[in-house]
DNA sequence: GGTGACAAATTGGTCAGGCCAATTGACCAA
DNA sequence: TTGGTCAATTGGCCTGACCAATTTGTCACC
């Protein structure tokens, strides 16, 4: 059993916590101004430089904005932890996750394709294969890939879910299976898959957008899960 | 032209700025120790307490990490203006892009229909009944409902992006609209639509949950969309 | 009575200096 | 080598003060 980490969390987390539940429970309504940085401080029986600490970390979050001369403002009642963690996401459901969601933005994409779609897609490949050439990691053209098909929707909000989920790759679990799963031969096949998508997308074809694109994301899925066993045999399947 | 905006920022956020910059532009790499609070106090001319507010900034941003005792260290390189705001998306893309994914989560559960699901999704609907009947948004059963539905994937992934989605019903430009589109009349044409998504995964109708499910949050836009006009002619659609 | 300008109170912004606690690394003894 | 001790480093927190922006009250003036 490991021993579970001692509790002294640094004073400014106690007070934004503080702040953020009586938030939460209704107790500081949207717009509501926050007693003055003084009062708290007495109240909560800290000194006001911990107060404003707090209160700078809460601003951060988005929770409640700061108005010199005048006073502190909620302005959000989102009191989940969204910036922060997000209970870090495992890479097998985030591929999943795009795979679903991608698919239908490539069969989108397919149904009213335009040139400056393409010029994209196709300079995101080129960018792929001069990377694979110089055995650089081409992460940054992969990502212009996907970005495209999601803005070709016209959908913000498709862009940043998509955005979002394509940037896990940063996250430590990620990184960490990925550096066995990145060579060049995994890459050249990815990138044939990518060309996959741009030709359906090209012609027009709908449904083969759509498949080609869940065979890609498809294909990251086994050929993560492979580099994984072989990786770390003795490590439990997350 | 806007008289562009005066340089004027809190003095926390100038050195937090700075300090960001300092780390994507590679000065400090990723696990870097940076210099002790009191000697960046001196060398950017602020005061320690200045210097620490920043920091704290940085570290709910998750850029840095601060070990009591030892010193201040990088984190993650990622510099993208992320947990903040993220630019305000509009009620309509979120409506579409919620269509786009949940249509494929409604036809994934029905192909994988399970009692425990289905008694889910029926107490949702009862509950938004029930909500109706007393005169309230019965918003909870709706939110219940399809995160039930998102939930039955079994990927935590989509059970994220699907309640980030439904969540930014808080925001304001959503909230705003929304009052004049929720009455009694629209709230029980969505409990008949949500009703007609259960009889399609109930049925195991793959193709019938997918529509049924598009269909209400296309419904949905288009309410959202009449009672916009209706509710502000002269304001401009976003 | 309404209205505008001015002054005072309120409130956040920043600083200086201090002390305490945790960490680290050097040094010494067993 | 191992283990402990001690001092330097570094962050954590506090007190108290002063400045700047905003709000609010007041009062002369129209």
């Amino acid at each position: 059993m490991p021993l579970q980490a001692v509790e002294s969390k640094r004073l400014y987390r106690q007070i934004a916590d503080q702040v953020r539940g009586l938030i939460a429970a209704g107790e500081f309504p949207l717009g509501a101004r926050l007693p003055p940085e003084r009062d708290l401080a007495t109240q909560l029986g800290v000194s006001r430089p911990s107060v404003r600490e707090a209160l700078i970390a809460l601003e951060v979050e988005g929770l409640v904005e700061v108005r010199m001369g005048s006073g502190i403002y909620v302005t959000s009642l989102d009191t989940s932890p969204r910036g922060d963690v997000g209970a870090a996401l495992g890479p097998f459901d985030i591929i999943r996750a795009r795979a679903l969601i991608e698919a239908e933005l490539a069969a989108l994409a397919a149904r009213e394709h335009t040139p400056a779609l393409l010029k994209k897609l196709r300079a995101a490949l080129k960018s792929m294969e001069a990377d694979i050439a110089l055995r650089v990691m081409p992460i940054r053209g992969d990502r212009e890939f996907h970005l495209a098909l999601a803005e070709a929707s016209g959908n913000a909000a498709l862009l940043r879910v998509v955005t979002e989920l394509f940037d896990e790759r940063n996250n430590p679990l990620f990184e960490q299976l990925g550096r066995h799963f990145e060579n060049a031969r995994s890459w050249r096949q990815a990138v044939a898959e990518h060309r996959a998508v741009v030709r359906a997308v090209a012609a027009g074809d709908v449904a083969g957008a759509r498949v080609a694109m869940r065979s890609h994301l498809g294909n990251s899925h086994d050929r993560f899960a492979v580099a994984c066993i072989e990786a770390a045999p003795t490590r439990k399947a997350a």
